[in-house]
This record gives C-alpha cells, sequence and structure tokens, in this order.
RNA sequence: GAGGAUGUAGCUCAGUCGGUAGAGCAACGGACUUUUAAUCCGUAGGUCCAGGGUUCGAGUCCCUGCAUCCUCACCA
C-alpha cells in the first residue's frame, strides 16, 4: 500500500475509537497477518465445541483416563483439591466473534460467538508464545478471530478452548454496543439489523426460527403434492385484494405498473392452466398505514387447490401450522405474551353470523337492527350496503375479541367478490378467515369460477365502497382465462410474517422482518 | 392522517429551580497467569436531534421541523 492510495474520510478523520482501532489493524499487519483474514477451514460450529465437554479427562494415579465430576460445583471442588492434575481434551478448531474480553495480566479471556453459540477462550502468555501473544493483545471487542487449541476447563469450570494458535479473521473499525446492556434503542435495532443479531439475545433465534417456519410450510405442501411457482410482481391491475397499489412506471415500455397486493389471480390463471396444485410463497406490497401489525411489504402463501373447497382448505391450514411447529420443537399450546394459545386441531369453526349474535346480541339478517347498531357505534350508514354495514360492525364488535384460533366461516356473499356462493344459500360465500388474538392469520375460498357472475361481481362497485376498499377490480384478462374453465377449487391465504409472530412469541411484526420499513435517517 | 412519549459521549442512562456537561460500559496508559458484566490506579472523549425564539445566561422554558416508539384511523 502506498500514500497515494486514496482513503475513505472515514479513514482521514477518524474518532478516537476508531483510531484506536486503525492502530490495532496496523499492528496486525505489521506482524504479517491479513486483518481482513483467509479462508478458514475444518472450523467447528461453537455448538458442536460446546458438546465435547464430556470428552475431557485426566489421568489419575494409576495411569487410567478419568471422566472429570459432571456437576460444576463438584468439579470445582475436586479442581481446588488437585490443582496441579494436567486436563486433557479434544482439539478444537473454532471461529466467531470477540463479544466479550477480560485481561488479566498475562493472560486473556476472549468470549467468541458465532451462529450456534459462545465460547470462551484462554490465552496465555507463556502457552502460546510471544507471536501469538501479540496478534492476541491485537484482537478487540468485535473482531472475528479464529482459535486452535485444547477444549477443556478452566479451575471455575467454565468450558475453554485454551489457545495453541490464534487467527486473525476480520477486523471491525466499529466499537460494539454495550457489552451488558445491548442495544436498547428500538430503531438502531432495525436500522443496523445486523448488530441487533449479535447483541440482542433471542433475535438470532427468532430470525433462524422463522426460516425454519418457511421450510416447514414448504415441506407441507410439497407433501400434499402442492407446485411453487413465482408469479410476476409488477402488475397492470393490481387485483386479488382491497388495499392501496405501489404504483411504478416501465421506462421502456412507457407502462404505468403497481406492485402486486396479492397473488390470487395469477395463480388462479395456472389453475385453468392445469397445475392443479399450486402455491407462492413471495413478497406483496400495499400502499397503507404501518403499525405493529402491518408492514408495506410483507410475505403471503397462497395456495390453490383443484377440486377441493374451503373446507380442504381449513385441513391444510391447520396441517400447516401444525406442523410448522413440530418443525420448531414446539408444543400445539404455545405462549403468546401473557397468554397460551392453543393450536390443536381441529380448530374451533364458527359461521359470521353465529358470531355476529353471539357477540352483538343482533341478528344478522336484521338489516334494520344491524344499521340501528351500527349507527349507535359511530359509523356512517348513510347510502352504503348492508353488508358493508355489518361488516363495520363485525370488525368492531367480533374480530377484536376473537382469542382463536378459530375459523370464522360463511361470509355475507357481496362483500366477496372472488368467492363461490354457497348453494344452498346464495347470499353466503363459501368463504372463511382464521383469527387468533384478534389478528387475521389466514383467509381462503371456495374459488369463484363462473366467468359470468365474476364479471358481473367486477363490475359491482357496493355502494359507499370505495374502488381502492374493493376487491372488485375489472380484470379482463382473468376474466378470460375463467372462460377456459377452472376448475372447482378452494384457495387460501396465510400471512407469513404474522404467523412468525405467533410461533415465536412477537407483539410488533417489525421483530420478524429482518428490514422493516423506515424513514430516511434524521 | 390525529394524539401521546422519547431524542444528552460509540453504547446504556442521570442531569434538581434556567447558572461552567455527569456516571457505567467501550477506548487509551499502567498493575495482575484460571478470569467471566473481572478488579484496581490514571488519561482522553460532547453540534445535549436540527433550526428559530425568550433571557444577562437555555440540555432545561416557548415555537417549528426531523426521527423512533405507543394508541387510534386505513389495512392483512
Amino acid at each position: 500500500m502506498s500514500d497515494e492510495v486514496p482513503q475513505s474520510e472515514a479513514a482521514e478523520n477518524p474518532s478516537h475509537l476508531e483510531a484506536a482501532r486503525r492502530e490495532k489493524l496496523r499492528r496486525v499487519q505489521e506482524l504479517g497477518h491479513d486483518p481482513w483474514g483467509q479462508r478458514f477451514d475444518d472450523q467447528l460450529p461453537i455448538g458442536s465445541v460446546l458438546k465435547l465437554q464430556e470428552q475431557v479427562y485426566y489421568e489419575n494415579e494409576a495411569g487410567e483416563k478419568t471422566p472429570l465430576p459432571e456437576d460444576r460445583e463438584a468439579y470445582i471442588a475436586w479442581r481446588n483439591e488437585n490443582r496441579r492434575v494436567e486436563l486433557h481434551g479434544p482439539k478444537v478448531r473454532a471461529a466467531g466473534r470477540i463479544v466479550l474480553e477480560r485481561t488479566k495480566g498475562k493472560l486473556i479471556f476472549l468470549d467468541i460467538m458465532d451462529w450456534t453459540g459462545k465460547v470462551q477462550i484462554f490465552v496465555g502468555r507463556k502457552q502460546v508464545g510471544e507471536e501469538n501473544w501479540a496478534l492476541a493483545e491485537c484482537m478487540q471487542l468485535g473482531d472475528i478471530v479464529g482459535v486452535d487449541g485444547e477444549f477443556k476447563l478452566t479451575n471455575t469450570g467454565e468450558p475453554t478452548i485454551f489457545a495453541e494458535k490464534l487467527h486473525f479473521l476480520s477486523k471491525s473499525l466499529e466499537t460494539p454496543p454495550d457489552k451488558y446492556h445491548g442495544i436498547h434503542d428500538p430503531e438502531i435495532r432495525q436500522r443496523r439489523r445486523y448488530l441487533d443479531l449479535i447483541h440482542t439475545d433471542g433475535v438470532m433465534e427468532r430470525f433462524l426460527r422463522r426460516s425454519k417456519i418457511v421450510q416447514s410450510i414448504r415441506q407441507t405442501l410439497a407433501s400434499e403434492s402442492f407446485v411453487e411457482v413465482e408469479g410476476p410482481t409488477l402488475h397492470s391491475i393490481a387485483g386479488g385484494a382491497a388495499a392501496r397499489p405501489f404504483t411504478t412506471h416501465h421506462n421502456a415500455l412507457d407502462m404505468d405498473l403497481f406492485l402486486r397486493i396479492a397473488l390470487e389471480l395469477h395463480l388462479k390463471r395456472l389453475l385453468v392452466g392445469g397445475i392443479e396444485r399450486v402455491y407462492e410463497l413471495g413478497r406483496v406490497y400495499r400502499n397503507e398505514g404501518i403499525s405493529p401489525k402491518h408492514n408495506p411489504e410483507f410475505t403471503m402463501l397462497e395456495a390453490y387447490q383443484a377440486y377441493g373447497d374451503y373446507r380442504s382448505m381449513m385441513d391444510l391450514t391447520e396441517k400447516i401450522i401444525v406442523n410448522a411447529l413440530e418443525a420448531t420443537g414446539q408444543p400445539l399450546k404455545v405462549q403468546y405474551g401473557e397468554h397460551e394459545i392453543d393450536f390443536t386441531p381441529p380448530f374451533e369453526r364458527k359461521t359470521y353470523d353465529e358470531l355476529f349474535l353471539e357477540h352483538t346480541g343482533v341478528d344478522p339478517k336484521d338489516e334494520a337492527a344491524v344499521a340501528k347498531l351500527a349507527a349507535e357505534i359511530g359509523f356512517d350508514i348513510k347510502g352504503r350496503h348492508p353488508d358493508v354495514i355489518k361488516s363495520d360492525v363485525f370488525e368492531e364488535k367480533v374480530e377484536d375479541a376473537l382469542e382463536g384460533p378459530i375459523f370464522v366461516m360463511d361470509y355475507p356473499a357481496s362483500i366477496c367478490p372472488l368467492t363461490k356462493r354457497s348453494q344452498t344459500e346464495p347470499e353466503i360465500a363459501e368463504r372463511f378467515e382464521l383469527f387468533v388474538k384478534g389478528m387475521e392469520l389466514a383467509n381462503a375460498y371456495t374459488e369463484l369460477n363462473d366467468p359470468d357472475l365474476q364479471e358481473q361481481l367486477f363490475k359491482t362497485q357496493l355502494e359507499g365502497m370505495s374502488a381502492e376498499d374493493s376487491m372488485a377490480k375489472m380484470d379482463n384478462d382473468f376474466v378470460t382465462a375463467l372462460r377456459n374453465a377452472m376448475p372447482p377449487a378452494g384457495g387460501l391465504g396465510i400471512g407469513i410474517d404474522r404467523l412468525v409472530m405467533l410461533l415465536t412469541n412477537a407483539t410488533s411484526i417489525r421483530e420478524v422482518i429482518l428490514f422493516p420499513l423506515l424513514r430516511h435517517e434524521a
């Protein structure tokens, strides 16, 4: 490196904390080591290292290999009586980030952490020699280092790798957060998720668990012969749900486009095309408010099964959730905040009307009574469709009260423009929503496959409902697809982030999304 | 979009009635060969979120803006 190499602004004008770190970096280079490290083979995950503890032994007076007292107290007592006895343990190589450092004279204790665990490293000046000692003196909190050594116990019974050779793997130029308190500022936790993953207990576990849940869902669907596909995220008509879309533009085609708000309409086209069990697990985008339960981009599962109906989707929903619990090593009754959620199947199943009556005391079929109740709550009822009014009351009085898990079945048909009507009661749509802790977790229909009715419903804008609030957006291309015969089918949507919230005991959706949307930094 | 809370050293936080900016951790120098949030001695580190106002004097009081969190609204 010559002096003419341009340096970053930070390098030219470092804080005293950074200057100290750059000085250590320089000394690592002086010692002939690469501060940014090299490929490091054959290292054992720290979690696996810790499992080797039972292999630690000593030789008794007869020269026989003897295991150590298992109990830590007993070991310490034994050790105090037998300080001179040499311990033997397996040779290991490990790598990780330094999260704690204690120096004691010519000793350095480092705690290094990888994504499987944390282990202590003992560096004794006499034991490792001057070269390694000099390198160890350059190691700071936040640096990533490797070690070769013998895995055994200290006098206090701490499982420890006794360093024989040290490796510098990557230098941190930034000072890590408080080693005891970590990061409390939720803004830093979200903007700099890497620090959160390192320093906040449970964060790594939660995101690894999210991955396991998603993996399990794919397995469950595969075992039911569903095929995963990828539909377009750029739509010319943002249909399939009631939400405001994000808008964007394609320059070469000079074409306004929307980011998808649902997966539905393209998956149903594939049902027409003969992919009889099809699903997509992907991101959708809704230009709506942000809350502990809402992020502008979130992950959705939608699955469609030819020749099924909404009842088939209830069974599938239960399977997906129960398997996800099993895959993450959880019981069917999970703790969520102060409460317990019992996911033991079958989940409770009740109709919309039953629940309406139960929670309001008003007969849902009595339009006048429902309207009166809505007016009492404070809803504007003028010029609005009776079912829209009923739906408002339902959301206000019933949904939040549903502890669940409960399948709410049979919605008013007029608010479900993509759903097949009940054969016996045409004013009822074969639709369910799964509620848990007042949160809508899943939504499913017997899919409407009558192209004429679909076209008619797309045209019908319910009174008092804005275009954005309506799921009914004319999509001629989709209607044309239906004209080619879509098999009768069940369809299911599950909000993956919310499922992960429930299965990882998170109260905010931002705790289960790695990089939630934030405004520009102040 | 509305209301409330918060914003001080790299991190976690104090800061009284408006009167020269504080601690712990981290950093730097030193002591210590089985420590573990190690300990002890010493040193350094600040655009008090930003801008304006009141005042002899503002981290503190007032106004505006920005960001985060919470509640509500919209939504899944």
